[in-house]
DNA sequence: GTCACATGCAACCAAACGTTGCAGGAGGAG
DNA sequence: CTCCTCCTGCAACGTTTGGTTGCATGTGAC
């Protein structure tokens, strides 16, 4: 096993490792909004966010419906709140392997202080 | 300013969006490692994980050293550090945003139900 | 009916991830 | 010392992905 800390969904964090989506579930978050709504806050053109939400409502992070001539887009809480826990889950993995390193670190530094101290005595 | 969430470094979460090189941090955690010792352990060839731990590097998550005829990588806790926190603090904004809109989804719900009470009465 | 606006599709460009192939330098066996 | 091995670094190339422009279509408003 290669698996150091829980089941991470590849799809899920490539969805949102990309900072143009992120920002753009910052934006729903806040509200609905559609593909030509969004494009207006971001540096990308239409198309671009249009892709984007295409990405996100293939992982089920957002799920958009046509509204007259419009589609507009809504976050799915279920499956963000499963993102943010692979994000917590993967850090506290991390977090935990770092105090590991840190404890071994400072365990070295003291017995090479005592074996220092023990050099001097001889 | 568009600032949802503390200030999110692009770069580093760039670095660790990528599955393969959160692959390698994970194993580069356990102990120090060369190109040719983890790519032995991932699906990928040298050259990429040589490409890999070359960003790793550049952003500071990882530190390679010439020991002899080999190159040796370890984690710089530090900076992964840093990384972890921003991943908790994404998640977190997140995880609020969440909650409010739960509240208020409650809340309409109830509003409505009051209503149709009202409606029965008239 | 016509005009305006939002969407969807296609072609194209650049950057990133991955591959293969090859040249070079450090260590160990003879 | 020489040869052989192994690990590294560089270059060329293909594919996927984020971004652009341009155009055709459909729906709402007047």
């Amino acid at each position: 096993m290669s698996a150091v800390l829980g089941a991470v969904d590849d799809d899920l964090w490539s969805a949102i490792g990309d900072p143009t989506r992120r920002r753009l579930l910052d934006l729903l978050l806040v509200g609905e909004g559609t593909a030509t709504s969004l494009s207006a806050e971001l540096p990308v053109t239409r198309q671009a966010v249009a892709k984007h939400l295409g990405v996100l409502d293939r992982v089920g992070l957002v799920r958009g419906t046509p509204e007259g001539r419009e589609r507009k887009y809504r976050v799915d809480g279920v499956q963000l709140a499963v993102a943010v826990a692979q994000l917590e889950s993967v850090g506290s993995a991390w977090d935990a392997r770092l105090r590991r390193i840190k404890r071994i670190a400072e365990a070295v530094q003291r017995a090479q202080d005592s074996q220092d101290v023990q050099d001097e005595k001889e």
